[in-house]
DNA sequence: CTCCAGGTTCCGG
DNA sequence: CCGGAACATGGA
């Protein structure tokens, strides 16, 4: 760490602990009082100082602000849940401050499809994998991290190289989506274009992307905030909080409407609150 | 050893 | 549309 200060941003109501934590993004290490990662190709250190945020020197402060979306108006989500909700208002309440990033489209499409069936932890050990053998070096005094390799990069392998990263049957996924990307099949220009029902049903072509995954992409990598990502947490939540002592649980479709009803125009937020409160809860019993 | 993890796909009702 | 089963890997 430099003893040069670089910029300060302006970051109120932000935990970037809290939202490094939350299960959006898996490649940010801690580094002192602050964290390191690369956002897209630039490698970056942040660290909380007192309501803004301290930007390592030469690093643009507006790509910084753009990426952890400090422009989200974080009381305006809270006024849109739906005002009896008190589990999801304690869920707000314990998530103060957690944000929604932009992440690169690439990079989240393609980590969301090593997530199926694996903890945090591995998650974040395969990206570290992919990015130390095929991504970009890049350096930030003395420090070193990698860029996500691209998709044209990762096209480029073989399903032996990936598997050898412990991706298992994802491999197969990861390696169609890269090439269907890297060929133009897949234009991430054009996803950017699409309305939400159209880059759902674009994303759901790719191999390896189901209704969970499409809307993580949705959510955490096409500012889509409505997206509700479902995955077994969620489900979990939703289960006990809105159908408790329901003798058959609600089957996905059901679910799925429900959080589209309930939840509204930010229900990504919703979505995150919810995911990260069960968690939380679930780390304090055991 | 067994169970499960921010699921998807394919198959038979 | 729905429920089941297969699919790799590693940590608890």
């Amino acid at each position: 760490m430099s003893d040069l200060e670089g910029a300060l941003v302006p970051a109120p109501e932000f935990d970037l602990a809290l939202t490094l934590g939350s299960g959006q993004v898996f490649h940010w290490m801690p580094d002192g009082a602050g964290f390191l990662g690369a956002i897209d190709d630039v490698l970056v250190r942040v660290e909380p100082r007192d309501g803004a945020l301290l930007v390592s020197p030469g690093r643009e402060a507006a790509l910084v602000a753009h990426y952890f979306a400090l422009d989200h108006d974080l009381a305006q989500v809270r006024e849109s849940f739906p005002a009896n909700d008190a589990a999801l208002a304690r869920a707000a309440d314990a998530c103060r401050g957690m944000r929604l990033i932009r992440q690169p489209l690439w990079e989240c499409l393609a980590t969301f499809i090593t997530s199926s069936m694996k903890q945090v932890a591995h998650i974040r050990a395969i990206s570290l994998t992919l990015r130390e053998r095929y991504g970009a070096t890049r350096t930030l005094g003395a420090a070193t991290a990698f860029a996500y390799p691209s998709a044209a990069r990762i096209a480029a392998l073989e399903e032996r190289d990936l598997r050898d990263c412990a991706l298992g049957y994802r491999a197969a996924n990861l390696l169609a989506t890269a090439r269907a990307v890297a060929s133009g099949a897949f234009s991430l220009e054009a996803f950017g274009r699409l309305d939400r029902a159209a880059a759902e049903a674009a994303l759901r072509a790719l191999p390896g992307v189901g209704p969970k995954v499409a809307n993580c992409v949705l959510l955490f990598g096409g500012g889509h905030l409505a997206a509700f990502p479902i995955d077994v947490w969620i489900e979990r939540a939703l289960r006990t909080l809105y159908f408790p002592g329901r003798r058959r649980p609600p089957a996905a479709g059901e679910l799925r409407d429900f959080a589209a009803r309930r939840f509204g125009s930010y229900g990504g937020y919703a979505q995150q609150y919810l995911f990260h409160w069960m968690r939380v809860a679930s780390v304090a019993e055991t």
